[in-house]
Formats: structure tokens, C-alpha cells, sequence
DNA sequence: TATATTATTGAACAATATGTTCGGTTATAT
DNA sequence: ATATAACCGAACATATTGTTCAATAATATA
């Protein structure tokens, strides 16, 4: 890719991740995005189609760092997580977004942005099915395993929702264990 | 209150609620709702300072034919729901919700719309705050109490969400089972 | 019933945001 | 060195918001 798409697609990306921690999303504009980073009018809409897109394609790039933390632990035993490789997923991924991903922190907390929870808890959905085996002890028998799933999945994006709105006083370890307690 | 008050609220209310079960909550203009009314558009700034306020009036009404279950328990022996004394506050609920009010179904369904959401939590929380005693012995003792109440307040708009994506297939009796057993 | 009050109307208005177009400029790859 | 592709920015049409105002119609009340 052209080292000046790059530099235009990041720079977006970055303006709109400033902004989110200042502005809702619904009230960030695409003017204020292309003020931000700096670019032309012109070039945001030949990046992203609307401002929607730009979200889209700024969850693949986090979800990306945030969500192989498998196929890394699997095919690289130093992952670029460097944390321990016992660790669960879960704690795994509390570690994770505690120590590197605010982004998504900041995506979680602000408020009016649905779509950004839509594409989220697919993704929690996607791993918490991945790891099913591990709770299937636990279901309570008249649940379908649908009903089950959700509820598994919603529980880890409620739990970490709380995790951040209360500043992440509590350790990694310890809202794993709130939320595998809870489960 | 003016005939002609009251009137134009109504027509408001209806077009606005007859428009989200067509379009998403963010794709509704006040055109729409004006058009869809009937009224014109300086009565309905006369009314509502934007479409978010519209939307807390009409959550106010929704919520008090919903959430006042337990005054209406305790203060008239033939409630106005005219359902079994007896039920839990959940099944109750559940009940009700299926068979008066598909507005809340709407608005629960509706993407784009973490605005009532918002809302609605708020009243989920209160309502499950009153009868946190019944979950008490569930609670595992790690679990700080706000931690409990944020859990099972989630739980429950989660399983009603579920529900009512699924077409309610399920009778409220069952679905309160779910509830009831995945907390 | 007559009158004063109040709500509604519709059109016009400024302000803001969206998404497109296009000719000119600049960076990149080869 | 040159062809290609990205960027710029200004202008543009369109859509939405929220306000204003004078005219009209419904309502309350005496």
C-alpha cells in the first residue's frame, strides 16, 4: 500500500480515536474528524465511505490485536502479548486491554455507539463458542445452548463494562475471577 | 391539560412509535415524525426540545405502565394488569411485557438506540435493587455487592432481549426459569 | 354567547452536516 | 524522468435542525 494511504488511513484512524475520548460518537463530525487529522475532504470519503465505515474498519484493526490472542498463543510460543502463557483466555484478554488496549476501552465507555457493541459482541460471541466446553459443566440443564452462549457473552461484556466505568481498580486476576464466578 | 395538548402529544407519540418499528431510532428525522403525525413543525418544538427529549417523554409513559407493578401490587388488590397475585416480580414482568407492550419490545429491538437502553437499565437496576434480598444467597461472596446488582440487572435485560429477538417462542413462565436459573 | 387566551400552522430562515465533483498539485514507484 | 496515483480544497447540491412570526383555529371561562 502506498506509504501515503497509510499515512492518511492512520492519521484518520487516530483523529477519530482522539476524538472519541473527547465527543460522543453520534456527535463527532466527519469535519471534525478531517480537521483532526489534518486531511482533505475529499480524501477522508475515498478512505471511508461514511463515518460508520471508518468505525467498521477501525474495529477489524483493534480486533485484530485484541482477539488472536489464540492463533498467537498457538503458533508463537513468545506471543506479542508476552504475558504468561498458562493464563486463560479470559484473563488473557482482561491483561490485554488493560495494558495495551485503551481504544477499546475508550470505545466501551462512550456512550451512544451501539455499533460499536454490535461488532464487539460478535466477537466475544465468536470466542466464548470457541471455548464452550469450558462452561457446558455449569449450565443449568433447561437452558438451550443458545440461550447459554448469550448469556456467557454478555456477562463478559458487562463485566468488563464494569471493569472500566470503575477505573479497572480491581487486578486482571480478580475480575477473571469475578466473572468466572459469576458465569 | 388542552384537548388539543393532549392530542398533538398522542399523534407524536403514535407517528414516532409506528416510525421505529419501520427505521432505526438515529435514521428517524423530526420531517418524519412531523410528516407522520401530522402536525406542524413549529407545534412539535412547541412540545419536545429534540428527538432525545421525545424520546424520554415517551420512556416516562412506557415505564410507568411498566415498572409499577409492585405499587399497583400493594396498593390495589386487582391490579391493573389482572394477572396472578402471586407471580414473582419477573415473571410479572415478562408477562406484561408480552402482552400489553410491544413498544418496549420495539425499542428494545431497535439498534441504534442505547439512548433507551439507558433508561431502561436505569429502571431494571432500581427494580432489582428492591428485591436484592431474593438473590443474596446466590451471590458468590467474592462479588462485591454493586458488582451482584450491575450482574443480574444485565442478565435480565440480556434474557429479555434474547427472548424477544427469538419471537418469544417461549412462555413467561419458562423464560423466568431461564432467568432465574443463569443468574 | 362573547371574549380573551392559548395552541396550531406553515412558511421562511440561518446554521450545520453530508457526500460529490473536479481541476490542479504533489508524492510515489519503476 | 516519467507515468501513475493520492492528495488538496473549494465549490456544490442536498438534507436536517431548530427558530421565528404572523395568521388562524380551538378552547376555557365569564
Amino acid at each position: 500500500m502506498d506509504r501515503r494511504q497509510r499515512k492518511t488511513r492512520e492519521a484518520i484512524f487516530n483523529a477519530f480515536i482522539l476524538l472519541l475520548s473527547k465527543k460522543t460518537y453520534n456527535k463527532i463530525t466527519v469535519g471534525d474528524i478531517i480537521e483532526t487529522a489534518d486531511v482533505g475532504r475529499a480524501t477522508f470519503y475515498a478512505h471511508f465511505e461514511t463515518k460508520d465505515f471508518l468505525l467498521k474498519d477501525l474495529c477489524a484493526e483493534l480486533f485484530e490485536h485484541v482477539f488472536d490472542t489464540e492463533e498467537n498463543k498457538a503458533n508463537d510460543e513468545h506471543n506479542i502479548f508476552n504475558c504468561d502463557m498458562h493464563d486463560s483466555v479470559f484473563l488473557h484478554l482482561f491483561k490485554h486491554i488493560k495494558k495495551n488496549d485503551n481504544n477499546v476501552c475508550k470505545l466501551l465507555s462512550s456512550k451512544n455507539n451501539d455499533l460499536f457493541l454490535t461488532y464487539f459482541k460478535r466477537e466475544v460471541r465468536h470466542l466464548i463458542k470457541k471455548h464452550a466446553s469450558d462452561f457446558e459443566d455449569r449450565k443449568p440443564s433447561i437452558l438451550p445452548a443458545e440461550f447459554w452462549i448469550n448469556h456467557i457473552t454478555a456477562t463478559f461484556i458487562e463485566t468488563l463494562r464494569w471493569w472500566i466505568e470503575n477505573k479497572m481498580q480491581e487486578s486482571p486476576e480478580q475480575i477473571t475471577e469475578y466473572f468466572l464466578s459469576s458465569v
